[in-house]
DNA sequence: CGATATCTTGAGCATTTTCAATAGTAGTGG
DNA sequence: CCACTACTATTGAAAATGCTCAAGATATCG
């Protein structure tokens, strides 16, 4: 095991690459991403202190991690950690946990992407961020965004205009306020309410 | 261990149901779906033969499962599988390599539905099933296509009128041929092309 | 402080959806 | 066996959501 630290826009791996590493995020937020040929991309997610990375029996990362700010992480060699594993069995439960849980939180965004509208994809994503803020940072109507509008637009599959368009509209409306590196939720009632719940 | 049967559009398991049965599929075609609740639906995939439903450790299932064809399955009840599980710990690395390899799965989806356009979407849908059932069925340009127009839609992110569309101007390029219950594959290179590779 | 990045805003446009009408297909009962 | 019903698929035309393009504003960083 080995603690590192990298840069804001520095990669950690990237797809195609071999797994021989797995990590756990101490401080920091990286975005997850798979880039197709032409340069189109969909980042597939945000990982923040307490996730795993490489977590998959695949001999190679299938997405792109790189950090958005800096970012600390513990690095475990593959093959140490696997034995590790054999030897400490309901530790492989926990990997599988882990694993399905991201499963259903990918399920989860495939609804957002395939059905949701513009408005009810940023809404979605604002609240499912802050909600897992909270986790670890404890609960506050500020949430911070570390990603770009751009990163947003790739997470959700929009273009930054409509992104950019849709936090102004809420900005107006006094449904979020824009703050340094984030934005503060005034009418969190108002956002669930775009999602139909 | 239990072997089962059931019809056409059955459901074998709901959205919010408990998990306390776990399968794998011996013949048929399942529709995994997710669904809002105004009735949008998102298909986030297909089982087919060999496949393992409800291996995620979530006390309830996030997706309904039903029928498109008589399915045969095996169903196994959690709590004695789980204990079977504890004597074979090499049991549960295969577990979670089905399950983080269903996660890359979910994740190459994310693109299509994110940043893939329609004619994409539905040319990657036809490779993917067609390639996917090669592995099964032997090689054959002949696609089975058990789930509906309707299926398809909601499986990509797109209206039945579209993927009708689409699927009708391949038929008149002679790309693909009708044929009873699926399609015939004519030209594979030129749907290749289509997602630039 | 100038240069480069990112973000915002507007206007026109395109892809895909919506709406509507028709056609095909399967199952049911006379 | 055929009419009847219900469901699914196809096709066209109009509409709309979100995209593209372009310009300006704001922020960031040597």
């Amino acid at each position: 095991m080995h603690h590192m630290t990298i840069a804001p826009k520095h990669t950690l791996f990237s797809q195609g690459d071999e797994a021989i590493s797995l990590y756990t995020i101490t401080s920091g937020t990286l975005r997850l991403h798979y880039d197709l040929p032409d340069g189109r991309r969909q980042i597939v997610g945000f990982a923040i202190p307490g996730d795993f990375l490489g977590l998959s029996l695949d001999p190679r990362f299938g997405i792109t991690a790189d950090a958005l700010t800096e970012v600390s992480l513990c690095r475990f060699e593959r093959a140490r950690f696997m034995n590790l594993i054999e030897r400490h069995p309901n530790m492989m439960r926990k990997m599988h946990e882990v694993a399905s849980h991201e499963l259903a939180i990918a399920q989860e965004h495939m609804v957002v992407l395939g059905r949701r509208r513009a408005e009810e994809r940023v809404a979605s994503f604002l609240l499912k961020w802050w909600h897992r803020l909270k986790r670890i940072q404890g609960a506050s109507p500020t949430v911070p965004l570390p990603m770009g509008r751009q990163d947003i637009a790739d997470h959700l599959g929009l273009t930054i205009e409509t992104v950019s368009r849709t936090l102004a509209r809420w900005m107006r409306e006094r449904i979020i306020l824009d703050v340094p590196d984030g934005v503060r939720i005034l009418d969190a009632a108002r956002l669930e309410e775009l999602l139909g719940n």
